[in-house]
Order: structure tokens, then C-alpha cells, then sequence
DNA sequence: CTAGGCTAGTTGTATAGACAGGTTTGGGGT
DNA sequence: ACCCCAAACCTGTCTATACAACTAGCCTAG
């Protein structure tokens, strides 16, 4: 029962089989096909109706639970889990990633774009030298033309020597940094703090000076673990939420 | 060079020989034996000091990666990562575990415990049906003998019916709901907002109303993906920060 | 001196088969 | 009616092998 779910394979595909099995098992669970407690095709299943091996079968089902979609129980299958994978938890985005996802239409204004000496702050997040230069770059953050949040950008000046002459702050500093540079930002730790706007910031927002605002103070890494970028930024707290996924940690590896 | 790395496997052991390896290559990088940047011992090399068949190997190393101490890249070899693992983010933890953790003393002072009907907001994160009634606690959360939060948890009785006779609310809700009851939280969606303290909140956190304050809302979730607990806090925010580590999907399925 | 190709080393994908250990179901014996 | 065991089914682990795709270094032909 429920075969209709896989669709199927194109064998002369550079897509890994494994993958467009997955990608038939996500569109299953897109679909409604699959809802939530409801019973994975079993390895076997897979492997016998799409002419698969087993171990290939068993790498699809295995990336869905790694997404968190599925969950897999020894000796009675695999099942459905019941969080959906609708909002991309964990991801590093940027704003204009994000405003685009909630569905608004996101809008960038220039603060400041210059050139000067890391402070101790952001030499010590970004492992510069003392005295070493940054590019620094104030914007503030604007979704559907009303103010979300005043961003500060640091990059090492080394990792991308032209780009003061080559880049417009208007657009987005994370496709620059990949396109221009190769520089793939892949990992990022941050801190959450809550406080005040102060004046200044509350006539950039347009909120009154005292409201409620998020701070947030990001590092984030190329995948050798080298800091690529120190982000310290100022978010309206009335406009903008975080939503996060956590997990427990399992002891050790009983299933 | 540098084969002391891998412990001799035991054959006979019920713990699984592709575990035994990622323990060894763990051990290698808790020792400083493996530093950041180095590389990870490939496939082949395990296969053949060790004995086991690559596709073993393999499975260690990607368990590595899974925990994010390492990364492969194709042609090249597989790398220990910059990012240590010390802290553990995004990990659903109790406030008591929270708290030793930071190597501060807990303590906890009930201000209500009863049973209730679910309201609308809880009922539908708990997917309850109407008038269902709830286990209902709420708590002041102190580190180090002054005050950090309030928190508001709420489950299902029908998980746990005798629980208001049996526990005893200054101790651990978690551990009482897995240890009396079996129920094991795996999973957890939280958003977060920042907002103003309200002159009650203020009086029992022991600051002035409208200091800066989050707000968590909280849905637990057992690993079949039935909601077990809904809570909503109130945190100081100048004395509680949020550390998040995010990482960025990469573009398919891209090396 | 350089461009191109060859090769050794590495991870990624895929196959086929085996056994272990867990759950569920149903049948047979008591 | 009840209990126990076997069979069917499932995931977890492991082996052995093959080819593809990519990297880096060396060497040769031009």
C-alpha cells in the first residue's frame, strides 16, 4: 500500500540515487502522502520497487532522519515524525534570506562603508592582529519599508582586499563574499542579548528611546574554521522573533 | 605518521566496531592529537590498520562529521574541524542542568501547582482537546540565591495522572517525568522575544518594571513527536544571554 | 618554460550478501 | 482459554568490491 509515494529513478541522472529517493520522500511528506506517525517505506520496500541495494535505500532514510523528519525504531520501522521541516531552523540566512522567506520585501540603507583598524573587540572574535584592518559595514535593515535593525559588519580586510572599490552596500555582503571571493560562510556561533534602544538607535528604528530590542553579537566561519566575519546588530524586538529548535542529547547510543 | 591515534578494536565487545573507532578518533581529538586543521586518518588507512572493511571506516568518520568536529572534502581527505564541541548549543536542557552547567547553584521556589483545564494557547501547542486538562506549575528560578526567571510549564495529565500527588515541585520536572514516568524529551521549538518586565514580573525577578526582559515560548516533543510540555518564561535579560550556533545549508548537494 | 596528461590518493556512490537483534503475529500444544 | 514458540518482517552492523569524481604532484612533449 501507499507505493505511489516513489517515483521513478533516473539512472543516467547526475542526482545520487540516494537523493532522488529522499527528494520522493520529502515531496511525499510535502504532499500529505506522508503524515506525521505514519510508517516510512521499509528499506527493503524501497530497495525491491525502485531495483535498488538495501544500503542505498537505507542512506535515503537515514538523511531524513538526520533532517529530523523521520525517526527510526530496530525491528519496527521507520516512522514519520511529527515537527515539521516547514521553517529552516539552525540556518544561517542573511537579511535578505530571511525577509524573502517570511515573505517580505526586504530593503537595505547604508550607513557607513569605510576601511579602519580592528577595535579589540573584533580583532579578538575575527583572530586578527593587533592593529590589523577590517572593512566595516553600518546598514540599517529595513522589510517592507519600515525599520527592522542596525547591522555592523567586519570583515578581515585580507580576505578580500578590493573589495572597498568593488562592492555596493546596498546589496547583499554574503553573495559577494561568495561570488567575488569563493568565501562560503558555513558555520556561525551567536549570542542573544535583550536591552534598550538608546536615542540614537531609537531615531534610526523609529521606536521610542527605552524600547525593547534584540541584540545580537555573531562570529561567523569558513568550514576550516577560520573567522570570517563579526556582525554586532540591533533588531526591533516588536518586529522580529527567534525561533529556534533544540534537541536533547541522547545518552550515548542506546536507540 | 601518527597511527597511535587508533586503539586496537575489541571484536567481541557488543559495542559496534564502527562506535569503537569514532570513540578512538574522539579520544585523539580530546588528547590534542589530533589538532584543528589536521588531517583525519582516511578510510583506507583505518580499513587497513584496523581491519575492518572501508565502508566501516566510513561510518565512523561520517559520525564525526555528523557531530560537526570534522569535515570531508572529496579528492582531498577528511579535516578536523576549527570549531570545538565543548559547548554543547542548542541543547534542550532543564533549567537545574542549565545552571550547573554555568558552574552556578540552582534553586527553585514553587509560586503554583495545581490542575487546569488547557487554555486555547496551550491546548492547541499540545494538541489537546477542549477543557483537556493540564498539570499547571509555575516557578521562580534563582542562580546563585537571586532571581533569574519565571517559568510556566504545562503538561498534559493524561501523561502523567498521578504526578500531582507524587512530585514535589522544588525538585526536577524532567527528571521526574523520565524517571516516574518514562517520558523522554528529544526535541524542542522555541521562540524567543524580548520585551518589558510588567511591575509584578518585576517585583518577584527583583528589578524595576520595564527592565529588559525574554520571553520563551516552548513546546517539548517526545521523539514520535507528541507534544509533552508547553512552557512560557520570563527571563532578566541582564543576567541571562542566549548562545546559538547556526550553520548554512549548502547549496544541494554540493562538496 | 609551460601546457597537458598521467598517476596515486582520497571521498562519494552503489551493489550484493550476511548475520544480529528487535517486534509483531499467528498457529499449535497444553 | 492460555501460553509459548516459530515465522515474517524490520532496522543495525559489517564485509568485499567496483567505479566515479576530484586533488595534487610529477613528468613529459612541445
Amino acid at each position: 500500500m501507499g507505493q505511489v509515494i516513489l517515483e521513478a529513478l533516473d539512472r543516467h541522472s547526475v542526482v545520487p540515487l540516494y537523493y532522488q529517493i529522499r527528494r520522493s520522500l520529502l515531496e511525499g511528506l510535502r504532499s500529505g502522502a506522508l503524515k506525521s506517525g505514519d510508517l516510512v517505506p521499509s528499506e527493503e520496500e524501497i530497495s525491491s520497487q525502485l531495483g535498488v541495494s538495501r544500503m542505498t535505500a537505507r542512506q535515503a532514510i537515514k538523511s531524513l532522519c538526520d533532517l529530523g523528519v523521520a525517526y527510526s525504531l530496530r525491528g519496527k520501522g521507520t516512522f514519520v515524525s511529527g515537527m515539521k521541516l516547514e521553517k529552516d531552523f539552525r540556518q544561517v540566512l542573511s537579511f535578505t534570506e530571511e525577509m524573502r522567506k517570511r515573505g517580505w520585501r526586504p530593503r537595505t540603507k547604508p550607513l557607513a562603508f569605510n576601511i579602519a583598524e580592528a577595535d579589540n573587540e573584533a580583532a579578538r572574535a575575527l583572530h586578527l592582529a593587533r592593529g590589523e584592518k577590517v572593512i566595516s559595514l553600518r546598514r540599517l535593515r529595513l522589510a517592507n519599508a519600515s525599520p527592522m535593525g542596525i547591522e555592523w559588519s567586519r570583515v578581515p580586510l585580507r580576505l578580500c582586499p578590493d573589495m572597498p572599490q568593488k562592492f555596493d552596500p546596498r546589496t547583499s555582503l554574503y553573495r559577494a563574499l561568495a561570488e567575488q571571493y569563493g568565501i562560503q560562510i558555513v558555520l556561525a556561533d551567536e549570542t542573544v542579548e535583550a536591552g534598550l534602544a538608546s536615542a540614537a538607535e531609537g531615531r534610526l528604528l523609529g521606536v521610542p528611546k527605552g524600547s525593547p530590542v534584540f541584540l545580537f553579537t555573531r562570529i561567523c566561519y569558513l568550514h576550516e574554521g577560520r573567522p570570517a566575519e563579526y556582525v554586532k546588530s540591533t533588531y526591533r524586538a516588536d518586529r522580529y522573533k527567534i525561533v529556534n529548535r533544540l534537541t536533547r542529547a541522547k545518552g550515548e547510543w542506546r536507540n
